[in-house]
DNA sequence: ATGTAAATTGCAAGCGCTTACATAATTGCT
DNA sequence: AGCAATTATGTAAGCGCTTGCAATTTACAT
């Protein structure tokens, strides 16, 4: 029975090139352990069948898929896009595939995500954040699974982490934003459940508040899910309070365009009105006017050490050290001294 | 010997159960043709031992991965984004994953993902646009792999498409603006050599500046790659010309945006000193002020026909026949009747 | 030439799963 | 109760590749 038409197998090569498969597969794999002559003869075979080695049969045999799997909290807005290119591109340098999913910020999918690709056969897993169930951490040190966080870098975790402080870069642009003058404070959070990141951050404006003097009364804090109408929402509540803060603290760049946004339909001048800040600094960023004032995170950098770190954790067998990277601010036009009231 | 450590397998479930691998294996695929009490029996066993079936292992035995492939021209903006999530959706509640790969726009790339794709398994392949290289199609014909084109209908082409009249569209679009009175008109495109859409919209646009008696010379384009820096470089150019053009039609909505940026640098109110338009209706296009006026594409409408066709074109062995989506302009406040003189 | 070490190649055993086919258990009839 | 038809389960043959080990060839020193 012939199998019509099916992609040419690795014996389909080695019968052309009239030699075992396993020749083949070396030549494919460690070509400097093949003779010249065997090597080329092999190169014909695979290019007048038009070869391509079947993946899952290969990693089925050889018991690691070169891929990394990454689980990022979402896909939809950009804060995740280019340290994840960094990321894969430092990734494939080193010979391996990045295999993306997202959860949707949802602590359970993230989990489901977590067995598919290692179901998939993924060599190792970079997750975003520390937050989470711990027999998740069990049932990755169980499998042998080397895993890495990133965008929160946390010296004592249970897994190595290359990312930033997310508590002290957040307490900076408090302070600065307190230097101004400013005493009536809104912050507009992401969900902190289940996300450090978020809940870093918040606890940075209050370190810098209470350092300040400023009492908890003045900080007004609302939680919501990182989307530019969820910001514009929130910005609407915060300014219909009897006392309106002068400046709005939000938990990234897309919650800030949001409250921007909701902030010029109201006819408000910012930073003349309100102050506005972001975090992260993605190109949005620059691109709305007045352009915000934010937290720079260096996005690429931290996907290429990511990269290299999981790679040397997966060569070395190492438990890998993680790295801390430094944020700073980037002043735009979007913060600026509260108005004389 | 014993394996320390390695995840359970098939084998490991069907001695705790005490039933064979193929009952554990239907259990998993068929559970209707298994007995009820044998269902539960190996249910725990797989409970018990946190069993995953390994995907590779199951690729090769069953020659299927329930995996979709998609191949976007780039994940750096947020052009396939929408579009692709419904996708994803439609294709999950039919039982299948995603896999996406970018392309960045570079034809060779676009092949050697296709080529990955498919080595890694997967059972079909969502393609953007028409234009590609002929031996890619006999491949995919050759090799049995259904694939559809999405973001571009075309009725007659050599695969089914599902995605709008991008010719049309611009048209219309073109036609509003010159119904406006606007006679001189700049263009700033995609590069059209291997998109379909890129040359399709500047057809649209050249045809309705025919139909209106606009001289080609009045119509000035520019191509570049699709990013904000560029649609904002583009701008200069056409701005820097002896006569100025009233309105500047773009190829996406990315470089529109770049486009007003450099507008509002250079002192320019839009829409009253120069009209700009875009085309596909991201959520930027509503952010920047003034919000562009643009073609509204159904993206998630689009991403889910094109997974229901794919699943059909899977599980009913037929070719597929695509559809034609509807486009529609949106009016906010970038475009408006050209200034007097 | 001859022996030995090193390089090259082949053989064949899996990797973990699905599934055609064979067998055993159950069901429904008469 | 007895038989055929039906349903449930087991047996075992792969899927396409890698790799430890054995066999063969080559290189080199004597």
């Amino acid at each position: 029975m012939s199998k019509l038409r099916t992609a040419p197998t690795l014996d389909d090569v080695a019968k052309m090139a009239g030699v075992s498969t396993a020749t083949v597969s070396r030549c494919l794999n460690t070509p400097d352990r093949v003779v010249k002559a065997t090597r080329e003869r092999v190169q014909s075979a695979v290019d007048a069948l038009g070869y391509m080695p079947n993946f899952a049969a290969r990693v089925m045999a050889a018991n690691r898929s070169l891929t990394v799997g990454a689980i990022i909290p979402t896909m939809e807005n950009a804060i995740f896009a280019r340290g994840l290119q960094a990321f894969q591109e430092e990734l494939h340098t080193h010979g391996y595939t990045l295999l993306v999913s997202s959860s949707a910020y949802k602590p359970e999918i993230e989990e489901e995500q977590i067995r598919t690709l290692i179901a998939r056969g993924a060599d190792a897993l970079l997750l975003i954040g520390h937050d989470r169930a711990p027999q998740i951490y069990t049932e990755l040190e169980r499998r042998k699974i080397p895993a890495l966080i990133a965008w929160s870098f946390l010296p004592d975790a249970q897994l190595p982490s290359v990312g930033f402080d997310n508590r002290a870069a957040m307490a900076e642009l408090a302070d600065r934003v307190i230097g101004l003058g400013h005493r009536r404070i809104g912050v507009i959070s992401g969900i902190r459940s289940g996300n450090d990141r978020a809940r870093l951050r918040i606890e940075g404006i209050e370190q810098a508040a209470a350092r300040h003097g400023i009492s908890p009364l003045d900080l007004t804090i609302i939680e919501t899910s990182y989307e530019i109408e969820n910001g514009a929402a929130a910005f609407d509540r915060l300014m219909s309070q009897s006392v309106r803060p002068t400046a709005v603290l939000c938990g990234n760049d897309v919650l800030a365009v949001g409250a921007l946004h909701r902030a010029r339909e109201m006819g408000l001048n910012v930073p003349r009105d309100v102050s506005i800040t972001g975090f992260d600094d993605i190109e949005l960023a620059r691109i709305v006017s007045p352009a915000l004032t934010t937290v720079h995170v260096p996005h690429r950098e931290m996907g290429r050490r990511a990269a290299m770190e999981l790679v040397s954790m997966l060569e070395q067998q190492s438990d890998g050290t993680g790295s801390r990277l430094d944020t700073h601010i980037v002043e735009r036009q979007s913060l600026g001294p509260p108005a004389k009231g």
